[in-house]
DNA sequence: TCTGTATGTAACACAGCAGTTACATACAAT
DNA sequence: ATTGTATGTAACTGCTGTGTTACATACAGA
């Protein structure tokens, strides 16, 4: 459940929201926020190391690419309430709207 | 997405995971848990101005019972992730045996 | 080889949060 | 009325996390 606390910080849910639109080097990045980009560099190495993203070097660039995985975890925790959610076959036929 | 930042905290998480269960009193809840009453007392407050809790007064005591929208909330989040996880249909799957 | 560009790290400052003890409030029961 | 029980609040402390600036590293290109 780490995916929690390292997502708890709204810079770094930003990241990840953006990443998911496609990869990005460091700087491209950081130039999206209004902090300096050594915060985002450690922003980076936080997300980094809780595996929500993985870097791939190409000379100096370092281009970020979303890694799913820990979200799903922290989809699988939110599962063991779902089942308390009043309306749950509106969700099943949202969630089957989603599919197309 | 104040879900998120309420629910980093273990000790948060832990009592909502525990009010699943049923409903329960300010001080049983503080007894499972290795920190003062007091300390106790400032997350039943945090939780119940995110709406993750409410309570209910009988004499003295005071009974929280979980609220789980903000959960929900927190799941159509990630929901917009859910269609980038690789077998969606097994996930699918999942999620109809879960309605058994 | 030297210069500019891209990125991460170090050291430090500051704010916010979770913990503690002491106190206030409120109700029940004798 | 007084005492005991249940709970929240106040004031304070310490740690962690996020931000900053200055610096190190590494690669590309002239």
């Amino acid at each position: 459940m780490e995916a929690l606390t390292v997502l708890a910080d709204p810079t770094r849910r930003a990241i990840v929201e953006q990443l998911i639109e496609g990869p990005e080097d460091a700087g491209t990045i950081a130039a999206r926020f209004p902090v300096s980009r050594p915060a985002i560099s450690r922003h980076l190495r936080v997300l980094r190391e809780a595996g929500l993203v993985r870097s791939e070097t190409a000379a100096q660039r370092r281009v970020y690419h979303v890694e799913l995985e820990p979200l799903r975890e922290l989809d699988d925790w939110l599962a063991q309430y779902r089942s308390f959610w009043a309306d749950r076959l509106d969700r099943l036929d949202a969630h089957l709207a989603e599919e197309n």
